[in-house]
DNA sequence: CCGACACTAGACAGATCTGTCTGCTATCGT
DNA sequence: ACGATAGCAGACAGATCTGTCTAGTGTCGG
């Protein structure tokens, strides 16, 4: 069932801090990161106690890498994605097609930095990670929005974001990725009226 | 600072129940259902805890009759506000009016069946709760879409209901009202290209 | 007057969680 | 060959959480 790649000789067993790193991205994510416990986590990972701490230093700067990497990959996964279109306006829709494609995924569980906001304290590390984040969404849309000759760029992103985040609820709460079809159709509405 | 109300000669001090379940409203929204313990809840409800557990079973019970009471005041609150509207296409923008004013209080912290589905186990009885809530959101959106002469109800009310969840999430990760009036706008785009 | 009932205060058991510490093993650069 | 480093296994302390139990207080109907 997992995706255990089959023993390479050459790439050697995943250093013990990434695999961590995994564990705690493939629990937390799935079940929130106050509820999995450190143990639960290095079990998963097969590592011991003292070297989560020694490579992390406590739960919350476990937490803080598992959120960073999100979001180092989160671009990584959009940025690529967009170089396949040509167009500004396919690129623009192309953002609400990737979300389509992963909420599709059955474990699909929403926006894991709601989701880790949403459990901790209000004043945590976990609030830093979600600002930037979103500030990097905005600025995304802003950027797609601009280049595709949009009037008000700021404005259209705006809208956008509220798409984007409208069809990560949904997707999670209903279970169904049809939520990502209606975005798409009203993003594509609403760049077609910007910019006619 | 707390709002409450002066000696009433005629109100009775409330029932444990119901300063149970107040407190529980108060703190489970504020900082979430699984980090606010059954202690806090007490300690804030002025109960000793024997009470809580015969009124209410376990915390699963209490966050359950939580979630049930937010349900039934949110109902109460959006079809009591939508009778000032008299066209059918205010009461449809009239849903994100009386979110746009919620959105604007500082004590707003996102959806309250968003965020304890997020700390809880996915097979739990949050879940069935919300699945209630969404049902009955989606379904007034569709009243609202026919009543307004929507060609699609169906599909004009799974838009709205993505705007209507992006704009809870923005307002609370970005401490801002400001998706609310841009999610309004979008669904009287939406609202008038569905009626033309 | 009295018995049922609702409630309070707080001790307690048992589980779970974070974080530390000790002791052991294997690998690698010099 | 050897010291440094990284990692493993697991006990342990201290805090916190849910849920139960005992014992006592006040109130109200009959």
């Amino acid at each position: 069932m997992s995706a255990a790649s089959p023993p390479n000789p050459v790439a050697p067993r995943p250093s013990a801090r990434d695999r961590l790193l995994a564990a705690a991205d493939e629990l937390f994510y799935a079940q929130g990161v106050h509820t999995v416990g450190i143990d639960r986590v290095i079990e998963h990972a097969g590592v011991a106690k003292a070297t989560l701490y020694s490579a992390f230093g406590s739960k919350d700067g476990l937490i803080r890498a598992y959120l960073e990497d999100r979001h180092r990959r989160r671009r990584a996964r959009i940025l690529t994605a967009l170089e396949r279109f040509d167009t500004p306006r396919d690129r623009l829709l192309g953002v609400f097609d990737v979300l389509a494609e992963l909420a599709a995924s059955p474990s699909f569980r929403g926006c894991p930095f709601y989701n880790a906001s949403a459990e901790s304290p209000p004043d945590g590390v976990v609030q830093q990670v979600c600002d930037e984040n979103r500030a990097w969404t905005r600025g995304l849309f802003t950027d797609l929005a601009r280049e595709a000759g949009a009037r008000d760029p700021e404005a259209l992103a705006a809208q956008l974001v509220v798409l984007y985040d409208g069809t990560s609820v949904g997707a999670r709460m209903d279970r169904s990725a049809a939520a990502a079809t209606a975005a798409r159709a009203v993003a594509a509405a609403l760049l077609d009226a910007a910019t006619a």
